[in-house]
This record gives structure tokens, C-alpha cells and sequence, in this order.
DNA sequence: AAATGTTTCAACCGCCCTCCG
DNA sequence: TCGGAGGGCGGTTGAAACATT
């Protein structure tokens, strides 16, 4: 291979396009339609070369493009594709109306991989990241750990005295996880005990409350408890990499609606160490309800994989009714199929509906 | 207000695939 | 069957916009 592009040594324009030139690649094309689009270029009187004119045509210049940003359903969309798909750029937008692969693609690069990161879900293969604690995080949770045993192992002086609660707290939650780390148990557990299980002790360091929405709230009875726990569990997991980014307020809006606004005798929401009010979950409490959600997405993502032959099950039924009834006229609109409006519930929707909402 | 760092996204690059002579 | 032309795609780049210091 290694063909050389076609505009390669003709001089001819690169770089952004000016409105000049987006009106007449417009006017031909809805005169005369694009064509070759080799052959575009001179018959337009354009001096670009013909895949810059493809380009300008398909990402920018097609009327029935949507702009704007992307609604939480397309969100969803995009979200269970590229689980299915990978990056199949092409193949997503051809389920999204009006959206473009590179939009899609650029959208993926700059919000959802790095919110699934933050997360702690691997954006390439949309499981829960099980390198948490490698090398360097590892080690400072050492150190830390180091730290209470350190302070613990000394009587009170003045100076430990005047630790705001805190401090204390923190190294009592230190204490806990090198429990935790030096036990039988966590030396055979997978790491995504140990993500769990420390997921737990940094919600308890922070003043969180493991809150059941179930026990909380009969109303909640409507769901399945074991949905219940899935969800709440995502509100868990959200926490996942609070040891470099401290400004838990910032996640906030990851959690789920119902966690985030729970009834008053419980909040689960980003209160302080400070808050007295707050109510301790002890870490075994908090780790059942953890664990429970490792069989939970272990289930969920083996759903998402096994439906390769019939995406649109994993659609929003507006989503895949508007591409079937949506002609782009272009090659991408090809892929587009009517097919079942079934929807699934999103594994994904919970989380990141709120998130989409404020955008 | 200026400098510096970060993020976003339009556009390009180059490889791969399909079609056709 | 082969090879070239054209189209499509995913990855990458770089300028502009925005945020932070």
C-alpha cells in the first residue's frame, strides 16, 4: 500500500475552511450531487483535493447534521456500542442520527473515556479497572498505612491531641486497610475485593454513609433488589479513585439521581468529616453490599457482549425508531436498520444520566 | 493583564477494502 | 487473477478556545 494522498504535491489548499469554500462545495453538491469525489474539486472550482471536500461535506456541511451536545440517550447509545463495537466509529454513528464518526469519536476521546477512567472502568473493555492499586497508588496506600500504625503505636502527646478528628479518623481508616492489606483473606482475594473493600474505607474515611435505598425507602421496593443494589453499587464504584482526586464534590454528579437525593434520615450525599451528623456504615456492612456488585457487572458486561448479532436491543427505542425512519442518503445511513424498538436497561444510564443532564 | 497549561474539535494522514477494467 | 483508483475508516495533529496561575 502506502498510496499517496491524493492532494500530496499539487499546492493544492489544507487547513480550515473558509466560507467561501463551503458554499460552493455546498451549491455543487446540492446541484449536481458530490459524485467522484476525486473529481469534485476542479468541477467545483475548489482547490482542495477531493477527500478534504468528502470530509467537509460528511462532518460539516450535510444539512441533516446535529449539532449540539449529546443528549443523555445518545450518550447512552454511544456508551453500549462502543461496548459492543469498540471503536467502530462509523458503525455507532450509523445508530446515532445526525451524528457524525468523528464527532462520536471526538466526543468518546475528550468526555466519556476520561469519565469512565475517573470512574474506574476501563473505557476499552468497559469492565471495572482492576490496576487500581498498581505500583504507585499501591505503595502510597503502604505508606499511609504505615503512617497510622505509626501514630497508633505511640501514646498521645500533645501534639496528637491537637490532630482535628479528622486526621484521626483518616488514620483509623488507614489502620483498617492495612488490616486489610497484611490479612489472609485480602492476599487471596482478586483485586476487585480489594477495590471494593477500599472503596468502602474510602467512603468511611470521607464521612460517606453506605446507603441502602431499599431499607431506606419501601418505595424503592419497585425496583428489584437485586437492580437496587446494581445501582447503588455504581454510586460505590464511582468512588473508585478518590486517593489522587480528593475533590469528591467533583463526582458528585455521577451518582445515580435516587442516591444522590435519598431520603433525609440517610445522606448519602459528599458531606464532611465534619458533618456530625453523619452516619458510620462499618466496612463489613459496606463490603457485602460491594461484593454483591461484582457478580452484578461480571453479569452485566457478559449482556452486553453476547448481544452482538441484535444491537438495537441495547437501544433506546427513540434512538433506533428515528434511524430507521431516516434516510442520510450517504453510504453511513446504509448500516442503519429499523429493527426491534426493544429497550434494555442501561447499566450505564444511571450513572451517567445525571451527568448528561448538566451539560 | 499576561503567561502558561489544558481541553476541544476540525481537519489531516495513511492504511485498508472494494470495485472494476 | 492482478493491480490501480477511489472511498471509507480510525488514529493523530495542531490551532483555537478556555482555564488557571
Amino acid at each position: 500500500m502506502g498510496r499517496s494522498p491524493c492532494c500530496e504535491g499539487n499546492g493544492l489548499k489544507k487547513g480550515p475552511w473558509s466560507s467561501e469554500e463551503d458554499k460552493k462545495l455546498l451549491d455543487f453538491i446540492q446541484q449536481h450531487g458530490h459524485g467522484s469525489w476525486i473529481s469534485l474539486p476542479k468541477r467545483a472550482g475548489l482547490n482542495r483535493c477531493g477527500k478534504s471536500c468528502r470530509l467537509r461535506w460528511i462532518n460539516y456541511l450535510r444539512p441533516d447534521i446535529k449539532r449540539g451536545c449529546f443528549s443523555p440517550e445518545e450518550e447512552q447509545t454511544i456508551l453500549h456500542l462502543h461496548s459492543v463495537l469498540g471503536n467502530k466509529w462509523s458503525a455507532i454513528a450509523a445508530r446515532l442520527p445526525g451524528r457524525t464518526d468523528n464527532e462520536i469519536k471526538n466526543y468518546w476521546n475528550t468526555h466519556l473515556k476520561k469519565k469512565l477512567i475517573s470512574m474506574g472502568f476501563d473505557p476499552v473493555t468497559h469492565r471495572r479497572r482492576t490496576d487500581v492499586f498498581s505500583s504507585s497508588s499501591l505503595s502510597q496506600l503502604i505508606a499511609l498505612a504505615n503512617l497510622s500504625k505509626l501514630i497508633n503505636s505511640r501514646p498521645l502527646d500533645q501534639s496528637a491531641i491537637k490532630l482535628q478528628p479528622d486526621a484521626l479518623q483518616l488514620a483509623n481508616s488507614l489502620q483498617y486497610l492495612q488490616g486489610l492489606l497484611q490479612s489472609p483473606a485480602s492476599a487471596t482475594a482478586s483485586n476487585n475485593s480489594l477495590f471494593s473493600q477500599t472503596s468502602c474505607i474510602i467512603e468511611a474515611t470521607h464521612g460517606y454513609t453506605a446507603y441502602d435505598p431499599i431499607k431506606e425507602d419501601p418505595g424503592l421496593n419497585s425496583l428489584s433488589s437485586s437492580t437496587t443494589a446494581e445501582i447503588f453499587s455504581e454510586g460505590i464504584a464511582s468512588f473508585s479513585q478518590p486517593l489522587q482526586d480528593n475533590n469528591f464534590a467533583a463526582h458528585h454528579h455521577l451518582i445515580p439521581n435516587y442516591l444522590t437525593n435519598p431520603p433525609p434520615l440517610v445522606p448519602f450525599g459528599f458531606q464532611t468529616s465534619l458533618n456530625n451528623h453523619v452516619e458510620r456504615t462499618a466496612p463489613s456492612q459496606c463490603l457485602s453490599v460491594v461484593n454483591g456488585a461484582d457478580h452484578r457487572l461480571d453479569s452485566m458486561d457478559s449482556a452486553l457482549w453476547a448481544d452482538y448479532d441484535d444491537l438495537d436491543l441495547l437501544l433506546p427505542p427513540s434512538l433506533t425508531e428515528a434511524s430507521a425512519v431516516t434516510d442520510h442518503g450517504d453510504a453511513k445511513s446504509g448500516a442503519s436498520s429499523g429493527g426491534s424498538p426493544t429497550s434494555s436497561t442501561s447499566p450505564w444510564s444511571e450513572i451517567f444520566f445525571k451527568d448528561s443532564a448538566a451539560h
